[in-house]
DNA sequence: CTACGCCTTGAATCATAGTTTAAGGTCAAG
DNA sequence: CTTGACCTTAAACTATGATTCAAGGCGTAG
């Protein structure tokens, strides 16, 4: 019997949340007799999926986008691949500007040896000079 | 003449973005005799690096303790190391979880041929089958 | 039948990250 | 000396993504 309390410790997510989630049109459970919802296990994978997704800073609305053609039950698949290209090349996007990230980071961190004097702090010359003019809204449309 | 419009400007920021930053204890610019805000080289690097780490999910807290060891003058960058480890083991993680959600949308598509006779969407069973337990809050504290 | 844990709803509240508004000061150009 | 572009502040407002609350229904154990 997956209700919201047994979804919601198998997904990690609070039922609360898992509530929002449908308000916001993620989720359309079926209900039970008494009313309680009734999840079954692709809602728990779309739980995870969702979870996982939400982790890395996609919004709730491109997660939406996402699982909303499955969730219509068995149609074209068409929109959902062109929003996968989408945000598969957002996704390649934003792991390049980590990995310059993380760059700049360990660049901090090797400059250890050379810092004991303990100047300024490198931090910000050394992280802003890696900087061009990155486009402020990775992920979004 | 640094002023909040001029560092809006270079580093693409709006100015009342900017304000809020400083509100937020992440800024902290000297003042002209008019009372403007009177910014320096070393402030527009830390916009853009602020800009940068922002776009990429950081919170305004985590940057906030990543710039203040350094804002704060010249003293020992022991503690700004920690948080700069700390910091680069979450991308590591967030770039793992990335591109594990990269090779999820690719098996999508190049489900393109086989899956022309569209039955229920992959998306869901083939995303989420990848996901075993991930920790909710990558980035946080 | 009562207690307890789980479920329902709508509404209020919260945190984060800003944007907008109102009322006003600064300053160079014409 | 007014116009216009810029700056100041505090406070109100917005959106997103939830969490919490209040009032109540369901279901099983004792």
């Amino acid at each position: 019997m997956l209700t919201i309390g047994n979804v919601a410790k198998r997904s990690g997510l609070n039922a609360s949340a898992i509530r929002y989630y449908e308000r916001q049109g993620l989720l359309r459970p079926s209900r039970l007799q008494n009313g309680y919802r009734d999840y079954d296990e692709d809602a728990v994978k779309a739980l995870h999926f969702l979870s996982q997704a939400k982790a890395l800073g996609i919004t709730l609305k491109e997660i939406k986008q996402l699982l909303e053609p499955s969730r219509d039950g068995r149609r074209p698949c068409k929109a959902v691949r062109e929003l996968a290209h989408q945000h598969l090349s957002e996704i390649d996007l934003k792991i390049r500007q980590l990995r310059s990230l993380r760059h700049t980071l360990r660049k901090l961190l090797s400059d250890r040896a050379t810092a004991v004097s303990d100047d300024l702090c490198p931090l910000i010359s050394s992280a802003a000079n890696r900087v061009t003019t990155s486009a402020p809204s990775a992920l979004s449309q």
